[in-house]
DNA sequence: CGATAAGTTGAACTGGCTCAAGTCATGTGG
DNA sequence: CCACATGACTTGAGCCAGTTCAACTTATCG
């Protein structure tokens, strides 16, 4: 079940010992296995380095914790190392709108760099552990390393991009078409993280879900069970086991990747 | 190719003429006045003018004409000096989603930056002009001016910011407070570059303000007609008059700014 | 001036919502 | 470690906002 330790302290009081990356607080950056996915691609060793320097290893999360909130001063952006995370906001009616979920090798945060203040809000969907960048260390040191300021542009750019699918996927498809799509979505990103891309835990319940994809949570549980009746996942409360891909995206109209 | 031939190297060929900056395409970034909505802001005088140099100043584009393509290559990222630009993808049944309405003062193509290939198309609503700033030459200035770096940092949060406020809209929102809200976002955006706030024209159809909004047309049309008969707005067309900025500030569920 | 695209309005239909009742999972205090 | 409380999930039934289809009017432009 939990695969995140308890003991939270660990940062500078244990020796080293080469465990897996996200769940030792004291990796470097050039030794972490999420590097390929998260900031330092496009970086050669000793650029690395440098951005070791700025870069703070997080303290453990627990489901609920924040990381940041609506309306706080943005000073860092954060990259997700084990666990996973939504953001959100909340409406003028006090309903909590989701608009994003992170899974480890991803960056968090970006919402804060035009206004410097974060126009949503950040939780632990579960326990987790993430680095903090500080953003006026990574502008300095960016204006220094041209790379490490394309990489971020291209991350910037990455961000957009899947806010504009997110977009076209919720004005345009019908609900099964949102719930199957969100399903590719993290089955692909698993992949990339090299685990399972056809079972995985969906950390989210199913309100959030519901509300990430502008339908009801009744709904997503009728999709659920509807897909499950048609042997194309199989859905055991979170737990998640795409059973049809091909089926899948077909549902998702997805016929391309 | 290029659907867009027409006339091109007035940039070079012309003598300098002061005409208002929007329609003359030799006019410098110095001294246009969408300056403080555009790239330059935050640069010095002598910053400004490195800019400046590397500023395509473009041509004439009419109503229909591409400024780039889903899937072509990023070269660029364009300015909107004068009329205005709707962003679109073409699903796989080959239907056209709006993602975005461009005016003048705003910056288009980020899209392309992630992976080198723009993610969607855009064209011209009407006739307008743009500038275009080769993407490899901003990167590389940007790496010498720090306060350019952080321009255009800034520069690509507010789009993710745009994005996200876009997505909670559409998904969580009724289609009356949608349309409202988009009447407001011009409205402000027209105040910002001190035009009326309340007397414009809508540059896009029914059609595509109904797929920006994930609504359809007709949709649109009655909403239009609904919010003419409680005095709120007066519609003509494309032509647009609030009438009552606050009934539709209640309406779109706004109570800040 | 005629053709074609854009916009309006009506009527019937439906996917997803709301409300409701119940089951199941999780976790806390005794 | 159990019991019970609370939150998460499922399923059903009725309803309604927005869609679809259709007929018509109004703009636009070659």
């Amino acid at each position: 079940m939990k695969s995140t330790p308890k003991a939270v302290n660990l940062t500078k009081d244990i020796p080293y010992v080469a465990r897996s990356c996200h769940t030792n607080p004291s990796i470097s950056c050039g030794d972490c296995r999420l590097g390929e996915l998260c900031l330092p691609i496009a970086l050669d060793a000793s650029e690395i380095l440098q951005l070791d320097e700025i870069v703070k290893r997080g303290r453990a999360l627990n489901k609920g914790d924040f990381l940041y909130r609506e309306g706080e001063e943005f000073k860092a952006i954060f990259a997700i190392r084990s666990g996973s995370f939504k953001t959100f906001k909340t409406t003028h009616e006090g309903v909590e709108q989701v608009t994003g979920l992170f899974l480890p090798g991803e960056i968090m945060g970006m919402d804060g760099i035009a206004s410097n203040k974060h126009s949503g809000s950040a939780v632990a969907l579960e326990t987790g552990s993430f680095c903090e960048i500080p953003f006026h260390l990574l502008e300095a040191l960016s204006a220094h390393i041209p790379s490490l300021q394309g990489r971020f542009f291209r991350l910037m750019g990455q961000e957009i991009v899947k806010d504009q699918q997110m977009l076209t996927l919720v004005s345009s498809n019908a609900a099964e078409e949102r719930v199957a799509s969100l399903l590719l979505s993290i089955s692909k990103r698993n992949h990339r993280r090299k685990l399972s891309p056809s079972h995985f835990r969906l950390p989210m319940t199913r309100a959030e879900i519901g509300s990430y994809l502008g339908v009801t949570l009744e709904t997503v549980s009728r999709i659920f069970s509807r897909l499950q009746k048609q042997n194309v996942v199989k859905v055991d409360n979170k737990e998640i086991q795409l059973l049809d891909i091909d089926a899948l995206k077909l549902i998702a109209k997805v016929h391309n990747d």
